[in-house]
DNA sequence: ACCTGAACACCGTTCAAGT
DNA sequence: ACCTGAACACCGTTCAAGT
């Protein structure tokens, strides 16, 4: 077992990543990647048992782009530079991102990026039984926020919205009606973003110092 | 175009979810829809223009299983109902869920159930050019919550964690290691959910008074 | 330790044809 | 309007074999 090259998972690794970003998560078979790293589709499987360990793989992959915080740095601006980060990670890979919130992560990568969030979360003075929590938190509202943003949830900057609005039995929609055009106002999604981890901070800072 | 059978239609759509559920997404084939419906998969191309087309269709009629709040209720029960109605579904389809973080949705039944949150946002006092973004904020807090708790992003039931942490270097973990059993004790996700939840409501509250 | 070729049981989708 | 059968170009994966 074990003894096997680590560049070469690397690059195959990224040579997945390079085809879902370019034509989409079902573009990236194993035929491609294999063709893609100049190897077999079988060859694949002497680093990976299946696609679906090598999606997890992927999902450390993704997650070691997201550089840890200076440990020197105050507890808000390391949990904020984890949540830029990730954010930043999402726009670099948009059609691959949302892997992080679909799958099971139990890879080692995974633990290694909740630690400073942990680290941040006992320096605000969180005690410690509620530390795992604000993480959940944190990084439900980072990663939601993030894969919203990439998969279009959120509306492709808010085109088309008041047509489809209008195609619409206006008396089932009141609220949508009463509101009108300022539903059709252009989003800040940075600022979107920033303020919401700014709320979280802000509570984040509160229970902390309740209990300092 | 448009003349369809919409009955077949629901018909297929909850034969698909059903198979989802059984055997997982990628068990939902065209072929496997077909036969559970009766039909040659090709028939399916009658109703839907594609498989994605279908899983659009798909997000649809999980939303539809979100029942809307009672309209004479007050806004913080309104909210509150919208959100534990979408985890319910979520526990209830927890193979399928994850579809709706996961595509652009541009539904009529998506739009439907923002309407309600929209209303109770208003009536909370959110100026009308904010309340867009405080939407955006709490179904991003719902659904990732749900869609993490049912794909296993937060641990399954934290069974494994300490062997896990236990398998890596502590002193690149100093975080995991200064909380240490900490980290083993049972989660009452009820109860997080809820105090997530609470506090989105308070901070809603608040800006609500500040311009009422 | 690493890779290949052929093969198996599947996919989504098109197209011509049937009622 | 609705459905079928045959066919095309793909999948993930196994297995025996090669170096």
């Amino acid at each position: 077992m074990g003894k096997i090259n680590q560049e070469r998972r690397e690059e195959i690794l990224s040579a997945a990543l390079r085809i879902a970003e370019n034509g989409g998560l079902a573009a990236m078979s194993m035929r491609a990647i294999g063709a893609e790293v100049g190897l077999t589709p079988m060859a694949l499987y002497g680093y990976f048992a299946s696609k679906d360990e090598l999606l997890d793989w992927l999902v450390g992959r993704v997650l070691q782009e997201v550089p840890p915080p200076d440990p020197r740095a105050h507890w808000p601006e390391r949990l904020l530079a984890c949540a830029r980060g990730a954010r930043a990670a999402a726009h670099r890979y948009p059609r691959t991102f949302s892997v992080l919130l679909n799958r099971p992560v139990v890879l080692p990568e995974a633990i290694r990026a909740v630690d400073p969030l942990y680290g941040a979360l006992m320096d605000a003075g969180i005690p410690h039984e509620r530390v795992a929590g604000w993480e959940r938190m944190f990084s439900t509202f980072v990663l939601g926020f993030a894969v919203s943003e990439v998969s279009g949830r959120f509306g492709e900057g808010n085109l088309g919205t008041r047509e489809r609005r209008e195609c619409l039995d206006p008396g089932e929609l009141p609220a949508h009606h009463r509101l009108g055009e300022v539903l059709d106002l252009p989003v800040d999604w940075d600022a979107e973003f920033e303020e919401g981890l700014a709320r979280l901070v802000a509570m984040i800072e509160e229970e902390g110092a309740g209990t300092a």
